[in-house]
RNA sequence: GCGCCCGUAGCUCAAUCGGAUAGAGCAUCGGCCUUCUAAGCCGACGGUUGCUGGUUCGAUUCCAGUCGGGCGCGCCA
């Protein structure tokens, strides 16, 4: 809707610029939905950004822009007010057209090819596997998954991406901390190892450790070779371990990946070398102080960054940057890496890596999205241990205890670089208070309006229905038409600006509208053209709201 | 000290790359069920967008400064 008038403006400045009464070129003017209905149904700001450029009033500009606009079917009329805005008033045909497209389309309605097939890796969750996944995780993964699905819709070709960090202290640590478990230590012994992991879960490692059990993930299968002294057999019986179990929370998330990339590969397949002896090569390093170190101010960094210690082995983001490369290697046109924010330090070095490499990387690529922290609240307090993982609250927990579908929706329902309240109680509240109720309810509402249909034998006819829906009359029905007609946009805002919660405010405002009609109006009339028209509307709400929640991977209930 | 993010109604948050009179929900108060699900709807109340300047036709949005909160500033990851 918003790119037809957008057309019929490109064709009326084009008409300006040939008759000479435009000498400038066309300016990023942007067509936006009103605020108020005064205002129309659409707004343009062209004649405003031009005044400056042309040295003429806006509403004298306004004016010739649309004595110069073509005719089009979907514009009742156009009015220029306030400063110079160019208002659009759409007739009736347009939301029609709208609905008929949202029926025909049907679960493709809201999909674009604006991405023509290309590559995109979204880069998400990414844990080490040292224990079950936390509240942080259970952000980033809703987040990226969503973002992953907005790229899908928009015609990309989306690939999901965990990376594990198998290769570094961390997993030492952990290895150290099951053996002491396998040796009866205890955490609070004076022999647990300093930095170990104290959270239950290790015991329960420990424990099939010693019963010689078998373990399977990542296509990686471990049987327990029980040996307390063997610490080597203990890492890699406990990485399999845990990346089996946050397999499982991620499945049950329903979170699936197409690549798991194992750091430790980056150094078997010498890609770790590689890189550094590629950033020598283009002059961006020195030793000193026993270390190389990369010259990361050239490219913006505030300091530069040690690449190579001075016993011999690599910090932490040059297999980061070996990871980037490979990404890029493999053909994504754009790459999103999700991370928590308190990760952002290391962007900037990242970043100076892949420049100095100086193979052409696009100075903004990759993307970040960074999340900001999830404070969990029930009863009013904050919760902060958990009984498994001992000092945190994990994605299971937030599964059990408030769902998978309220559990994905108030991740991503906030902008992801604003902190985050996760309120247990209000997430798991059946009532209007809680938005994932409510627009679950709208869809619910017509498939039981359906069901009406079925029982009292009402024969509904689509094509029929389509050539009745200028029956849609009042303000309530137009207010569910405008709504619906938004959704295309918004699911490229969301996608292109990576901001998934204007989906998720979106279908709580499309359920609002609904909500609102559906208590105005009965659909079920016995007026034959008028009962179509209105059950055409619903089956479109119905299809939208099942479309967006798709996006958002979260389930749409056929009754409640 | 330096860098990044955030300060919007009592609370949780929006505001579509600078747009017109800043919007929802919750909470509070008052209404609506012999009609397709009341897990719903209607109304009222609620604001100097932390503060001070600047940029321009127009600023919650951009810039500078300031106050407050969070995070980061390792040869840790």
């Amino acid at each position: 809707m918003k790119d037809a008038l957008h057309e019929l403006l490109l064709h009326a400045l084009d008409r300006l610029r040939h008759d000479g009464v435009l000498d400038a070129p066309a300016p990023a003017f942007v067509i936006e939905p009103t605020r108020s209905r005064e205002h129309g149904d659409f707004a343009c700001n062209a004649a405003l950004l031009l005044a400056n450029p042309l040295g003429k009033k806006p509403r004298e500009i306004a004016e010739a822009i649309v004595a110069a606009l073509p005719k089009n079917h979907l514009v009742e009329r156009v009015e220029i007010a306030g400063p110079g805005f160019i208002n659009f008033f759409l007739g009736g045909a347009a939301w029609h057209d709208e609905i008929r497209r949202v029926l025909h389309e049907g679960a493709q309605y809201g999909h674009s090819h604006a991405g023509a097939g290309r590559a995109v890796g979204v880069e998400f969750v990414s844990a080490n596997p040292t224990g079950p996944l936390h509240v942080g995780h259970a952000r980033a993964a809703a987040i990226g998954d969503t973002l992953a699905r907005l790229f899908s819709a928009t015609g990309w070709k989306v690939y999901r991406e965990f990376y594990y960090n198998d290769a570094g202290a961390q997993i030492g640590n952990l290895a150290l901390s099951v053996q002491a478990r396998i040796k009866g230590i205890e955490p609070d012994d004076a022999r647990w190892p300093a930095d170990g992991y104290r959270g239950d879960y290790i015991r329960d490692v420990a424990k099939d450790y010693l019963d010689g059990a078998t373990v399977e993930a990542g296509g990686e299968r471990i049987t327990a070779k029980k040996d307390p002294d063997d610490l080597d057999a203990i890492r890699r019986f406990a990485v399999t371990w845990l990346r089996r179990e946050q397999d499982e929370d991620l499945r049950a998330f329903d979170v699936a990946f197409d690549v798991y990339f194992l750091e430790s590969s980056l150094y078997t397949d010498s890609k770790v070398q590689q890189v550094v002896d590629r950033i020598a090569a283009e002059g961006h390093s020195y030793e000193a102080d026993g270390a190389l170190w990369l010259r990361a101010t050239d490219f913006g960094d505030d300091k530069d960054r040690v690449m190579r210690k001075s016993d011999g082995s690599y910090t932490y983001f040059v297999p980061d940057v070996a990871y980037h490369l490979s990404k890029w290697e493999r053909g994504y046109k754009r790459a999103i890496t999700e991370l928590g924010a308190d990760h952002h330090g290391s962007l900037a070095r990242v970043k100076a890596g892949l420049q100095a490499l100086a193979i052409g990387i696009p100075k903004d690529w990759p993307e970040y999205v960074l999340h900001q922290m999830v404070t969990v609240l029930k009863g009013g307090e904050e919760v902060k241990i958990s009984k498994r993982a001992g000092s945190y609250v994990t994605l299971r927990d937030l599964i059990d205890m408030a769902g998978l579908d309220a559990t994905r929706y108030f991740m991503i329902a906030r902008k992801s670089d604003s902190q985050l309240v996760f309120d247990i109680d209000l997430a798991r509240s059946q009532t209007n208070d809680n938005p994932v109720y409510y627009i679950q309810y709208a869809h619910a509402r017509v498939c039981s309006v359906h069901r009406q249909m079925h029982e009292r034998s009402i024969v509904f006819e689509q094509h029929k229905a389509l050539t009745h829906l200028d029956r849609l009359q009042g303000e309530h029905a137009r207010a569910v038409m405008v709504a619906i007609s938004r959704f295309p946009d918004i699911v490229e805002a969301a996608a292109d600006n990576r901001e998934p919660h204007l989906l998720a405010q979106y279908l709580r405002e499309l359920a609002g509208a609904f909500h609102v009609w559906y208590n105005a109006e009965q659909f079920l009339v016995d007026d034959e053209g008028l009962r179509n028209a209105r059950v055409a509307l619903a089956y479109a709400t119905r299809q939208v709201l099942a479309n967006g929640l798709g996006m958002l991977g979260v389930s749409a209930p056929e009754s409640m």
